[in-house]
DNA sequence: ACAAAGAGAAACCTTTCTGTTTCATATTAA
DNA sequence: TTAATATGAAACAGAAAGGTTTCTCTTTGT
């Protein structure tokens, strides 16, 4: 229910015991707090709130169940990361590709250049 | 040169800067500073900042030339966030290996109660 | 009815990020 | 040789991250 901070995947992921709950609770149907919690040397109220960024991305889904709040993996949000990480598979997966691209941005260094001078503002910014 | 810092790939990428400057990279055999700064609207120290950055992961490589320094995109450090990725891939894929997997759990979870009273240092801590 | 268990919220503290401005240094063009 | 260009380094500042302790509230077992 808390909504102001607003973390993306890539922060999400970015945290190490972020991605050790996530393989914790991939593993498990559904755990409650104190369960996730014999897994980790910080205090409750820590994993509490890595678990509520994680909720915050959609990683991970909560309910309640009496005193109790049972949470669980959901990985649909990790093709984000995936079509990420897509758009860099062309390097590895054949050289001759790259090599392609690089020989093309001879000529586009070109046009960056002229156009720079009379339209500077191709900055797009983000992404 | 310098060493203290110690980024991991996942922080590397945390940041939509340091995504960006991934982006243009990839899309130029290389660049100097000055011509990546053009791209964003912070100073150049900050963006060299995050360069740093990438290039303590190995996501970017460097070398001088002259007065400038040219900076170029090294994909092979993203392999191990495709490796990462891999791991969860097993969840979208077919809904037939998550859901056995969940029908395992019952199992799990009873021997986890049952291990944890007498073993409760399963606290593997990492990754 | 009450103590124990399971959690969330609040307040607070440190360290790390991200960015800035200013200063210094190495090349290069006139 | 001098001014301009390209960058790195240092010092600083504000905000965000990650953690802690304490308090409160709800649910459950006796």
């Amino acid at each position: 229910m808390t909504s102001a901070p607003n973390y993306d995947i890539f922060q999400a992921i970015a945290d190490p015991t972020r991605r050790k709950i996530l393989r914790l609770l991939s593993n498990h149907e559904e755990m409650n707090l104190t369960r996730i919690c014999k897994h980790f040397p910080i205090s409750r109220p820590a994993v509490s709130k890595h678990l509520r960024i994680l909720i915050d991305v959609g990683l991970v889904k909560e309910k309640k169940v009496g005193r109790e709040t049972r949470y669980w993996f959901e990985p649909e949000p990790l093709l984000e990361l995936k079509q990420w990480l897509s758009f860099y598979e062309q390097f590895w997966e054949n050289k001759i590709t790259m090599l392609k691209r690089y020989v093309e941005d001879e000529e586009i260094n070109e046009m960056n250049i002229s156009i720079s001078k009379h339209n500077d503002k191709d900055k797009e910014w983000l992404s």
